[in-house]
DNA sequence: ATGGTAGAAGGTCTA
């Protein structure tokens, strides 16, 4: 079973490559990122066409997620908890019941960016961060196999990073926000791309500015995080880099793993 | 050189 996480930057805009890729790669299962939209405008007919069933968590403008699944879903749920006033649309998450594989639940996030840092984006990113962990928290108490995917908007390592220097004080790469990250993974998630060797495919963003992409200025931001009984059925991952390249691209790339 | 580009807007804001 392939699940994929891809930051599509607009799906009215990027509707042409969003559907070459999904023709072209066939998850079974994708959550998207900023499709800055509402439900109702959201293309869920050429993804039905496709043989998806389609979940919706929309918002005018900014923000914005969404889950497509060829297998059935239950249990969609939309929102963390932790904060009745957000209004913002950046988490979505479903049980994926295959007909002939394991039940895998899986969380589509978009992660505050937090810029500028410090001040009240910031705060509020690392509120957002802090719900995540308490919902993962419950799964992992649960002993359930489970998936947490999207646009963390955070750069684990130096090495997730062409530059580490000049995004030092970016709230993509603060301490403060490697830390949160951390303690995610300490929780006994599996950062699923750092398992496989990526030869040199490293990053899953290029800024459209400054000629990113050609100079390979890229970041790891776009991550998926397996719990053990996830993880353990994790067979191999990859971060579909060439698809930054193509007329229209969004500034992320899709990023995806193989479970059994 | 606090620029540059993209998207949703139809103001600027967000990234």
């Amino acid at each position: 079973m392939k699940i994929a996480t891809y930051n599509v930057n607009s799906i009215s805009a990027r509707l042409p490559r969003v559907l070459e890729w999904f023709d072209d790669a066939k998850p079974d299962v994708a959550v998207l990122q900023e499709i800055k939209c509402v439900d109702e405008k959201f293309p869920a007919a050429e993804f039905e066409d496709r043989g998806y069933n389609v979940a919706v968590h929309g918002q005018k403008t900014y923000n914005g997620v969404a889950l497509l699944s060829r297998h059935p879903i239950e249990d969609v749920t939309r929102g963390l908890d932790g904060d009745n006033d957000d209004e913002q649309a950046r988490y979505i998450e479903a049980l994926v019941t295959p007909d002939n594989a394991a039940p895998l639940r899986v969380g589509g996030l978009y992660l505050p960016n937090g810029n500028p840092a410090p001040g009240p984006k910031y705060d509020y990113k690392l509120r957002w961060m802090k719900r995540l962990q308490a919902r993962i928290q419950e799964c992992l108490c649960d002993e359930e196999p489970a998936v947490f995917a999207g646009d963390f908007n955070v750069i684990p390592q130096d090495e997730d990073c062409h530059d580490p220097a000049a995004w030092a004080d970016d709230a993509l790469f603060r301490q403060e926000t490697k830390s949160a990250f951390r303690a995610l993974e300490f929780l006994g998630l599996t950062d699923a791309l750092r398992q496989i060797d990526r030869e040199g495919i490293r990053y899953t963003f290029w800024d459209y500015q400054r000629g990113a992409w050609e100079k390979d200025h890229g970041i790891r931001i776009d991550h998926l995080l397996m719990t053990p009984q996830a993880a353990d059925r994790l067979k191999d991952a990859g971060i579909d880099r060439k698809v930054r390249g193509r007329e229209k691209a969004s500034d992320h790339v899709p990023v995806w793993i193989e479970v059994a």
